[in-house]
DNA sequence: GCGCTCATAACTGTATACAGTTTGGAATTC
DNA sequence: GAATTCCAAACTGTATACAGTTATGAGCGC
């Protein structure tokens, strides 16, 4: 029997999961002996790991250094959520242009089907899962699968971010539910009619709101980590 | 005296360089040992920036297989230049909403300096150069990271594909100049108007252009690849 | 000649060792 | 006490070795 999934592979997939799961605070250095006692891996394999990730902007590298998780600012922020404008909303331009209206049908239906896990879940985990799902169909339409790797590389890296707002979401239980998708409905809307301007705009807008959110999410977090240990 | 740039980031840029000078063929293995010899580095640096050409979509990788070259097909190349459309004109978008007017003159007046050197240049890679410079600024203009980086991601990807086109322009001298500007003018003229649809429409239809250029340029040099021995 | 088997060569995957660099703190000076 | 120097420990960078896997091709039966 032969090996399916290389040790590299696996290490890469932990080491985004660990950063998912705040494992490494922005700015941290990080100790290769240290990790590959905890994921039972080489340093050598590790490092090829690690390498990906500097390669997809999950980290930073300093020569003789190290690695390091990257810093999380504001305007680290703000450029990750107009990158993901820019890759949603340009495809959704080519979604209206070319998919089939089948498979716009299909995602519809798909939305309709987890509305009610979606109003239901109260797990930021879950929500996320559903939400970037949808997000992932609807650049899927595009059939452009570059398109689709920009966006997984950014949601990769701006899952934590989401997360710590979405946490905040569910404790204060303000404003916007968490589970509305009807700015998703919107888009979908939009899309079926082939309306590139109507689809685009709730698209961004969308995504500006949720933007807007998370960055002011992180900037409480932020103030409360600087609140003095007592 | 302490060293100033690592080994792995030499031996990456180098593996990028011969990327685009076609030392590698799509889709051919890329044998570990005798690129070691070649780079004047050891396996070990070398793997790990193969990992980092990976994570860019530079290289896929088989288990037990190694690295290969990325195979280069039509629908690879439709993906992206749209790719680069959603990236430049997203940029557009933002530096026509907040880009300085100093620097918009700025990049103004560059493009008036290059333009002399842009029409004697005969030289494809230099021709590249100063395309793609004017597209950096263009996209530095928005003030987003992480949308240049794409960009520059996507560029690098696109060169060698961008050569064979213009090295084609080059020997047949037919329809447009290669040389010419007026497309990255018109561009210019909508940003400094603040005029967000005429001027990423502008730049859609001159991506679009490039892309028809460079998808035709791939198809016949496939083709003249499939010419028998004699 | 064509396909199959198996031995071997070639190559990839990674453990280990060690050299070179940085870091943190003790010792020293003012 | 604060600043500085210097040394040891910790850590990173990579060469080397070898184990495990794949590719190659000779030998063989048909």
């Amino acid at each position: 029997m032969t090996k399916r999934e290389s040790n590299v592979d696996r290490v890469y997939e932990a080491l985004r999961q660990m950063a998912a799961d705040f494992a490494f605070k922005p700015d941290q250095r990080i100790n290769e002996s240290a990790l590959s006692d905890v994921l039972g891996a080489r340093r050598t394999p590790l490092r090829e790991a690690l390498n990906r990730l500097v390669a997809e902007g999950f980290l930073t590298f300093q020569i003789n250094r190290g690695f390091f998780c990257r810093p999380l600012t504001p305007s680290y922020i703000l450029d990750l959520y107009e990158a993901r404008v820019a890759v949603e909303c340009e495809a959704l331009r080519l979604a209206c242009l070319r998919a089939p209206d089948s498979e716009i049908a299909a995602l519809s239906d798909y939305l309709d089907r987890m509305e009610p896990d979606y109003q239901s879940a109260t797990d930021p985990v879950e929500l996320l899962a559903l939400d970037e799902s949808f997000h992932n169909r609807l650049v899927q339409l595009s059939g452009n699968s570059e398109l689709l790797r920009m966006l997984q590389n950014l949601n990769g890296r701006i899952r934590y971010i989401r997360l710590i707002d979405l946490k905040r979401m569910r404790d204060q239980a303000d404003g916007a539910a968490p589970g509305d998708v009807s700015a998703h409905k919107r888009v979908l809307e939009g899309l079926a009619a082939r309306d590139v301007v109507a689809a685009t705009d709730a698209l961004r807008s969308h995504i500006e709101k949720r933007r807007e959110e998370a960055t002011e999410a992180v900037r409480i977090a932020f103030s409360q980590l600087y609140v003095p240990d007592d």
